[in-house]
DNA sequence: ATGACTTGAGTTTCAAGA
């Protein structure tokens, strides 16, 4: 197979954001797609999006409910061995449609949706380690090709969010939101967007409100973590930050990974370009 | 400025996001 071009987008309500979402697909041609947050129950899913999907070629896995959550995997290079759901996961109290797996030319992908957390040491906290645990328990259980992809609601190092400052009490940045996540890499995934830019200011959400995109005060929160036999394919690996601006965009812009075809060809390591540090502002986070 | 924006449900304002 040749190149394989994998994106993760979370939507911020698919049904809000077709007009949005079908040009982007049309423009960036992704071959794998893993959707989050889609707010829409599965049959409501189809109905909107089966034939438009279907005629661009893509299978779908949907696993959404009719509010809240929601995550999918369209794939035009196969489709195979669904599961949705996460084995032996917790519930909030009852378990939510946060991740669906399939494999696709090759590679098992995950589409997940981490749980926010909403305040550290609260019940949605412990929830959201919980589910994390869980889900490195199915990762380091399957295949050895594996990318997982979506939000995963942490940002993996200060140098992830606008100001650490601005984040000091809050979730998404606390050591064991952190040491979860590093478990989960721990069994052999890569972070492949902070590999390919290791010193730049990469962000994938930034808050509707304050002009924070138009500042660019924002976080990584949504990673692809490819296993050793992935990440060696990969030969593009960034953030569509088009998706984001504009009118009626989500609060996240898709990840997007090209691979290449599996291989000896070792065209040697990708070196990002120069670039210098950006300072960064001191700002008050939005609160609720 | 304990604010700012966007969603879904469902009826009018709340819960959730991060």
């Amino acid at each position: 197979m040749g190149r394989v071009r994998v994106a993760t987008w979370n939507v911020n309500s698919v049904k809000q954001r077709v007009p949005r979402f079908l040009p982007w697909l049309d423009q960036r041609q992704p071959d794998v797609v893993c959707l989050q947050e889609t707010k829409l129950a599965d049959e409501a899913f189809t109905a909107l999006l089966g034939d438009e999907l279907a005629g661009r070629g893509y299978e779908v896995a949907v696993h959404g409910e009719a509010r809240w959550n929601g995550v999918a995997i369209l794939s035009r290079v196969g489709l195979d061995d669904v599961v949705t759901g996460l084995a032996d996961g917790p519930g909030f109290p009852e378990p939510e449609a946060r991740a669906v797996a399939a494999t696709c030319g090759g590679v098992r992908v995950h589409s997940v949706y981490v749980p926010n957390g909403r305040a550290p040491d609260s019940d949605h906290y412990h929830y959201k380690l919980a589910w994390l645990a869980a889900l490195r328990d199915v990762v380091a259980a399957g295949p050895e090709g594996v990318v997982v992809c979506g939000d995963v609601n942490i940002a993996p190092a200060d140098a992830d969010v606008f100001d650490p400052a601005a984040y000091v009490g809050h979730t998404h940045v606390t050591g064991p939101e952190r040491d979860a996540l590093a478990a989960l890499q721990a069994t052999g995934l890569r972070d492949v967007v902070r590999d390919r830019w290791p010193t730049e200011r990469v962000f994938t959400y930034w808050d509707y409100r304050a002009g924070m995109f138009h500042q660019d005060l924002g976080m990584r929160i949504d990673l692809v973590l490819a296993s050793d036999p992935v990440a060696a394919r990969v030969r593009a690996a960034w953030v569509d930050r088009h998706a984001r601006k504009g009118t009626g965009p989500s609060d996240h812009a898709p990840v997007i990974v090209d691979l290449d075809e599996a291989p000896d060809g070792d065209i040697g390591p990708v070196v990002p370009p120069p670039s210098a540090p950006r300072t960064r502002k001191s700002v008050k986070l939005p609160q609720s």
